[in-house]
DNA sequence: AGCGACCTTTACCGATCGGTTAACTGTTAT
DNA sequence: ATAACAGTTAACCGATCGGTAAAGGTCGCT
């Protein structure tokens, strides 16, 4: 299998992954969906936990690109900016296709702080705080890891709700709310 | 099986898929740590399915009385208790076995809208909000739905967070955001 | 004692789980 | 022609999945 092969192949799990489920979709469900014996999966990945792993690698890097570029369009200074986080989560969540964050699903699924994929669902929000806060502090705001710290909590809050309530008017409450922290901080 | 039996199974498999999740926990592991065997709790129960729905209800239940009764032994008037909500949460949060919210987990493992045990997730979080929506209402907030929402986001952002990157002034920073809400509605 | 009704246990079902073995195919070098 | 190699495949492994059937115990009742 090419590389460019292996890159589809993770690729077509993230998929898989996204709308099954990680622990539902098992292996040989993903060799049928995907066309790619297990035999050759397991040549790229030792265990389904590393196929797993390279998917949520992936997930990040195409979630935080989209996520940011989202936002640097729709916004000019860093003060309209950390608002327009709120309006690209609403775009996310009005989404056909929208189940959720992967990464709030993985660490729901692999519970313990040691297991790397919680770790890595860890690290992803940790990277998502790193922006925020950089914004927050091109904002000339005092404590910006707090303000940011506080968006985020509006972020996640406003991930799982859309998945459990829909998506109508979670996005828009939230960022009525980030506009009463950011005016106030 | 008495009608205590079937409880006291209901109570056994709640600890166990809290420690373990829902679908990692299976039936037979379930016989052999409740010391019930698989026989007796299928008279009681026709699908796993079924289990995982009384189990939430207990919970439900469990929950929202602990949640609520710490609330009002905490404050007194309506707008303190509106904060003490993340008083409450911060205890939770530093209890030994904290494994974030059952019903966030419960979501993310079945994910369809349409899942039974997706539903009851939401009817969960639906009660909840009612309950602050009525603490609002108390407290003569214009728009009490509105700041409950809002107050809302910021615990299940909470929840989240603090189960992936530990309980550490997680709740403090939601409670120091809800104050500026509270004052600003 | 003997019958039946209930409850529990053991043993089993086909399907699927994550993961491996061994055989097969196509290409290249000699 | 053939040997060596890489890449792929179907077939298989033991374990476990959710769920069931049938046998075994225990009880009150006659």
């Amino acid at each position: 299998m090419s590389a460019s092969k292996k890159t589809e192949l993770i690729e077509k799990a993230l998929l898989a992954y996204y709308k099954g489920g990680f622990q539902a979709v098992g292996m040989d469900r993903l060799a049928k969906e995907t066309g790619i014996s297990k035999t050759s999966m397991y040549k790229h990945f030792r265990k389904k936990e590393d196929l797993i792993l390279e998917v949520l690698a992936l997930r990040d890097e195409q979630f935080r690109n989209w996520f940011i570029r989202r936002i640097e369009e729709m916004a000019n200074t860093p003060v309209e900016r950390l608002l327009a986080i709120f309006d690209a989560l609403d775009e996310w969540f009005h989404e056909e296709d929208f189940l959720s964050c992967m990464f709030i699903r993985a660490s729901s699924e692999y519970l313990k702080h040691e297991d790397p994929i919680h770790m890595a669902s860890a690290k992803h929000k940790r990277l998502l705080l790193a922006y925020v806060i950089g914004l927050a502090e091109q904002a000339g705001i005092d404590n910006p890891g707090q303000l940011a710290r506080q968006l985020m909590l509006l972020k996640e809050g406003a991930i799982l709700l859309a998945h459990l309530h829909g998506p109508e008017n979670i996005a828009n409450n939230a960022k009525s709310a980030a506009e009463v922290l950011i005016k106030a901080a």
